[in-house]
DNA sequence: ACTAATTGTCAAGTATATTTTACAAATTTT
DNA sequence: AAAATTTGTAAAATATACTTGACAATTAGT
């Protein structure tokens, strides 16, 4: 897939470990690293903790970072 | 959960039916009709798909409508 | 009122997200 | 440069998202 830096860098600004976001998300450390590395497709649920605990929107963590496809480097939606 | 309303919205919006939005995304017809009923709880990849098809952003579908724990009827966030 | 299409729901199966244990890189601290 | 913390990765087990098939309830069309 594609690496999820968003969730790096806001982590990074509350000066969080990935073991202390995953705890405070209520999953294992495992699971958090492989969602920053891109290796899945976690749930809705799961991206909104993480959204509550990092402060940031759906749209700020988990939008653009990955499904292939559309091919062009174009960045509109909606 | 709780019922999401929005998606039956945005979907009367582009008059289409849970069959068609469950084909245009790639899903079961009974997977589309528990998300809108709010039965669970779907992989970020379909939401970004449906966020597709309808049109709208992750915010505007999937952001409120549960999670309870909060309790307190604050919409405020980040 | 009748018919057809759409929606809500259930049960059993399959696919995949998430956990646990464990270890090797890499980075930070002393 | 050694020790300690953090991060990347893997395999086996468990939980849960999603499918298929089937049927009742509701809504829309005639």
């Amino acid at each position: 897939m594609a690496r999820n830096i968003a969730i790096k860098v806001a982590r990074a600004e509350k000066d969080m470990t990935q073991t202390a976001l995953a705890k405070a998300v209520g999953v294992s450390r495992q699971t958090m690293n492989a969602i920053e590395q891109g290796d899945y497709n976690p749930t809705i649920k799961l991206c909104r903790a993480i959204c509550r605990v990092l402060g940031k929107t759906l749209d700020e963590l988990f939008w653009i970072d990955e499904e292939p496809g559309s091919s062009d480097g174009n960045s509109e939606r909606r």
